[in-house]
DNA sequence: TAGCCGATAGTTTTT
DNA sequence: CTATCGGCTA
């Protein structure tokens, strides 16, 4: 019991209050900065600890897999309980889990694959290929986000009813889709969920099992969680589980994925808790930055309720840059960061945000141009990368020679002379004779020796994969590829690839299978660590970054900047149509959801915030005359530092005079002129500036999308008078 | 079959 | 402007 209480030291009273709550449910409401993984994992060791609950009856969701390893890392220093007992992963590597122990009930193959994002719509392109149905009838990634977001609702296609034609279409497909990849012995990201809570459903006595079995559920990240996880968690807690979920409405910021808010609210309801713990002191900010970013929240109408408060000084007020252009602007970021790194700062301890990753590029070059450490992330991750996916494509061949994705990658990765019209070939003969590409292409090989060819390097690599270690397999299948040979003769890239190929055996070598979670047995064959590997890789999103432990400046980002905190903080490109962005806008709760992205990019500063825009600035090749984000606008003047005296309403008063200035005609239009646009709506004709070719370019604001500059000759059928 | 060129689109992202 | 993709030609 010494060790027990030894856990609640240094906790705040609200913190203790949820760590040591009865063994009921509830609901943590967490402000940024306020302890909340730290409560989490309190929480867990506590029960632990004081011998009210056995690992083995505990499932913990995190958000991340990164997440969960860290969870899992502190709990080991916290208690002396086996902690691998527990079921602790994201719901998807539970998921994951749950299917390879049950894949018989769940109806799948012992070896199931999972597709991540790329390969699930890359099956999407080769189905509506194979169906004769154009891609600018059904755009794949249309039918892709159809599909998702069904799914993670807990719709499949039969449960929809066809509103128009096109619709007809969509469910169609859908449900042709859900057939191939049972029959194909694969599963999406969200297939993993509702199949799972599908099984569960169905199957009286697993599910029983299970609501026996687990009495504390604990979900971190709560306010992330949709739907179909929602109903998840239902199911799973029937058995009277306490249900103890962390979360913060004001930082939900993946609505666009399916994230539903309104299972916070759902939860009190529906678990009869009367009032959630609200955790509101802030241990990250200064005074300013936190009373700056509360003053913000607040003009979101639907919140729970809470208000942030710190014991730290108030600190310096928020900096707040109008730079001339993007590159004005990346030369005062990177100024300050020197004369930061220069007081004594570390480099890591600085983050550049953005709202979309096309704007890292220019700040990435003046940092390259002045020597300064950084690390971007986001972009491609480790094992999204080709040559990291061909690699394992074949190993995937085969383990299952059903499947046809990884067929179709690699038939001619490294090229062999398997061209389109064999692989063509190929696909109608297997389709005629329902067999797969692989057995379809093995039949074929007799007349084909570069088929045959083919055959045999797959061959060889299953016949070994029932003796090799995990690491030799690896190390043979990109051998036998002879992918290294072929990315030497690349003009591109050649070295990165190379040396990401040699890191993936690396990566096998540092695999434990035991700690992926997913093993279902005592002591696998080859072949099910082979297996197990290769499904951790399409649920692993790739922590596996180089380059952890060097002092450089962060770029990412605001989605990406989530649960990590920084010394100083910029934050660039606060522009209307930037930030919010326009297509945020444009969607019902758009702008809630892009406030609560600029309260957790504030938010994540713990000393210093600059806050930056432009006036001008290259967008998609077009300029782009911004007006400064409403979110600026809505942080209260005392708490703002304006560093230029360039101000908006300036440069709108001379654009005005202008205008008034001029009646010439340019190309039809005149200055003052109002005009509509396919895309962009209404707007104003503010300026125009000849071209030698006998076109213009108009100046055109377009209100709250900004000004725009548009060629009358290339935007003609799109401009209209009115 | 493979490489090249022109047309086209162009948020946020973890699993 | 740039990355990606599909079609076309060598």
């Amino acid at each position: 019991m010494q060790n027990a209480l030894s856990l609640l030291n240094n906790l705040n009273p609200e913190q203790l209050r949820a760590v040591t709550f009865p063994n009921e449910s509830a609901l943590i409401l967490a402000g940024a900065g306020s302890g909340k993984t730290r409560v989490l994992t309190t929480r867990i060791a506590w029960l632990l600890a004081t011998g009210s609950v056995s690992p083995h009856a505990v499932l913990a969701v995190t958000f991340t897999n990164k997440a969960a390893k860290e969870m899992a890392h502190r709990l080991s220093t916290m208690v002396s309980a086996n902690v691998k007992q527990m079921w602790l992963g994201t719901f998807h590597g539970l998921c994951c889990r749950f299917l390879r122990i049950h894949h018989r009930d769940a109806g799948l193959p012992e070896n199931f694959r999972i597709l991540d994002s790329a390969d699930q719509l890359s099956v999407i392109k080769r189905l509506l290929k194979e169906w004769n149905i154009a891609e600018s009838y059904i755009a794949p990634k249309a039918l892709q986000g159809f599909i998702n977001s069904h799914k993670e609702n807990g719709l499949r296609a039969n449960a929809l009813t066809a509103k128009d034609e096109y619709h007809r279409h969509l469910i169609e497909c859908f449900a042709h889709y859900d057939t191939r990849c049972r029959k194909e012995g694969v599963l999406d990201f969200a297939e993993l969920l509702l199949r799972s809570y599908e099984v569960l459903q169905a199957n009286e006595a697993l599910r029983q099992h299970y609501q026996q079995r687990f009495r504390h559920i604990l979900i971190d990240e709560f306010q992330d969680t949709n739907k179909l996880q929602y109903a998840w968690i239902k199911l799973l807690s029937a058995g009277g589980a306490a249900v103890f979920a962390v979360g913060d409405d004001d930082q939900s910021i993946y609505r666009f994925r399916g994230a539903n808010v309104g299972n916070m609210s759902l939860l009190l309801k529906d678990f009869a808790i009367c009032e959630p713990i609200k955790l509101e002191h802030n241990y990250r900010s200064h005074g300013i930055i936190l009373k700056a970013a509360n003053a913000l929240i607040s003009h979101n109408k639907n919140r729970l309720g809470k208000n942030l408060r710190t014991d730290s000084e108030d600190g310096e007020k928020i900096r707040f840059l109008s730079a001339e252009n993007d590159y004005a602007e990346s030369h005062f970021v990177i100024e300050e960061i020197q004369q930061l790194h220069r007081n004594g700062l570390n480099y890591n301890e600085i983050a550049v945000l953005y709202r979309n990753n096309a704007q890292s590029r220019i700040l990435e070059q003046e940092l390259f141009a002045q020597s300064i450490p950084y690390r971007i992330y986001g972009g491609l991750r480790f094992y999204e990368r080709q040559e990291i996916k061909h690699a394992l494509a074949y190993l995937r061949l085969a383990v299952n020679p059903q499947d046809n994705d990884a067929f179709l990658r690699i038939v001619n990765v490294p090229p062999r002379g398997i061209g389109a019209k064999t692989i063509e070939n190929i696909q109608s003969y297997a389709v005629e004779e329902e067999i797969s590409y692989f057995q379809a292409a093995c039949q074929m090989a007799v007349r084909s020796p570069k088929i045959a060819a083919f055959i045999n390097i797959i061959k060889e690599l299953a016949t070994q994969s029932a003796v090799l270690t995990l690491p030799e397999i690896v190390e043979l299948a990109i051998n036998n590829s002879q992918l290294i040979d072929y990315y030497q003769s690349q003009k591109t890239d050649q070295h990165e690839r190379i040396d990401n190929l040699e890191e993936l055996i690396n990566a096998a070598n540092a695999f434990r299978a035991e700690e992926s979670g997913f093993m279902a047995v005592e002591n696998p064959t080859p072949q099910a660590v082979l297996s197990v590997f290769l499904s951790n890789a399409s649920l692993e999103a790739g922590e596996h970054q180089a380059g952890n432990n060097t002092d450089a400046v962060q770029l990412m980002t605001i989605h990406a900047a989530k649960g990590l905190e920084f010394d100083s903080v910029f934050l660039t490109g606060a522009e209307e149509g930037i930030f919010p962005s326009e297509y945020a806008l444009a969607e019902k709760g758009g702008e809630e959801e892009e406030r609560r992205l600029m309260y957790v990019a504030m938010t994540r500063a713990k000393k210093r915030l600059y806050i930056s825009a432009t006036l001008y600035r290259l967008l998609h090749g077009q300029s782009f005359y911004p007006v400064v984000s409403r979110f600026v606008e809505e942080i209260p003047d005392d708490f703002i530092h304006a560093l230029s005296p360039i101000k908006h309403k300036e440069k709108e008063r001379q654009l005005n005079d202008f205008i008034q200035n001029n009646h010439q005609n340019f190309d039809g239009f005149f200055i003052g002129e109002n005009i509509r646009h396919e895309k962009f709506g209404t707007g104003v004709i503010i300026n125009a500036i000849q071209k030698t070719d006998g076109s213009t370019n108009l100046l055109i604001n377009f209100g709250s999308l900004g000004i725009k500059e548009l060629n009358t000759h290339f935007a003609k059928d799109k401009l209209s008078k009115i």
